[in-house]
DNA sequence: TTCTGTTTAAATCGAG
DNA sequence: CTCGATTTAAACAGAA
């Protein structure tokens, strides 16, 4: 039992690395994605020994954003108060934390050089293009490892913020806010309702984004029946209503869904790199090499500290 | 100025 | 022990 003004228990570092932590904060986000200060602050309001050393662990944080391409930039609309752009995982970061330890992962996903310039010069393009290579075709589905966010929910049937499931800050749902089925329903392009809310929508890009939005929605899909982790060293707490963002109307409204970093593809992307446009001048040859990229695993499920009470 | 974000380098730690 | 993931430190640029 912990003793009050003592140290208990709960003020020993928590067995989660940064990595893990971030992520946490992340997925218990409504929206699926949070300005820095949001991150900082999920890990100390539940683990009391980040309250402590912050200038410390938060510089590391601050590195594992930067470093690892699980993690993605997300700017802020213009009309958005607040420093810094918004972060999210990468779509594609779903087994993450399926590597029995939460501490490290087991191994890294490595990127080719080509697709990472690739994407560096138009990551929108290859944001798209990325993810209708694992999509319709792929033999394994909604459901499957590809394109989708470990099991968030389910864990001892406590809450998570979303009941239905994971949304990516890029899914349909968030982009567009609740009136999403309607809109889909009103057979209106998505890039017009994107258009008319307010988020650049590239020409160019038009008829990818279309085909491409309908199918984002999968990374919706719920895992569910995820065993609690044995070890409950740390409690369940409770879900706040973090990156929440609304406009004048009150109606839910995520930051633009433009994504910075290169997103790592998983395979080959055939005919697409010829889509590109100019030079990757933010891709630096050594980065690329050393970047991180994609997590691969398998083991468990990020947990408790992800339900909140 | 403080906060964000990027990057390099080195120390540390775990798994195999 | 080695390899690679993670942590820590630190320099630095840029935005609010």
């Amino acid at each position: 039992m912990p003793r009050p003004g003592k140290n208990s228990y709960s003020d020993q570092k928590p067995p989660y690395s940064y990595i893990s932590l971030t992520a946490m904060a992340i997925q218990n986000s409504a929206e699926k994605m949070l300005p820095l200060s949001d991150i900082y602050k999920f890990i100390m309001d539940r683990f009391p020994y980040y309250r402590e050393n912050t200038q410390r662990w938060q510089n590391s944080l601050r590195h594992n954003l930067s470093f690892n391409d699980c993690f993605i930039k997300i700017p802020r609309r213009p009309d958005q108060p607040g420093k810094g752009s918004f972060w999210a995982l990468h779509p594609d970061c779903g087994d993450m934390f399926e590597n029995g330890s939460f501490l490290r992962r087991r191994k890294r996903f490595k990127v080719l050089r080509a697709e990472h310039m690739a994407c560096k010069s138009s990551p929108m393009m290859h944001y798209f293009h990325h993810h209708h290579h694992h999509h319709p075709g792929s033999k394994l589905g909604p459901a499957s490892t590809v394109g989708r966010l470990p099991h968030f929910q389910g864990y001892g049937g406590i809450t998570c913020a979303q009941p239905g499931g994971f949304k990516h800050p890029f899914a349909i749902e968030n982009i567009i806010g609740r009136d999403y089925k309607g809109v889909m329903a009103s057979g209106l392009p998505l890039t017009s309702v994107m258009h008319h809310l307010g988020y650049p929508v590239p020409p160019q890009l038009s008829s990818v984004v279309n085909s491409m939005w309908p199918h984002v929605g999968m990374l919706s899909e719920s895992m569910g029946g995820v065993p609690m982790p044995a070890t409950s060293e740390y409690a369940p707490f409770s879900v706040s209503a973090k990156g929440l963002y609304h406009n004048a109307n009150g109606q839910t409204m995520p930051a633009v869904p433009l994504p910075i970093k290169p997103t790592p593809s998983l395979g080959p992307v055939p005919g697409l790199t010829g889509l590109q446009s100019g030079p990757a001048q933010l891709c630096s040859p050594a980065s690329v090499m050393e970047k991180s990229d994609l997590l691969e695993g398998k083991g468990n499920p990020l947990h408790p500290a992800l339900l909140l009470s």
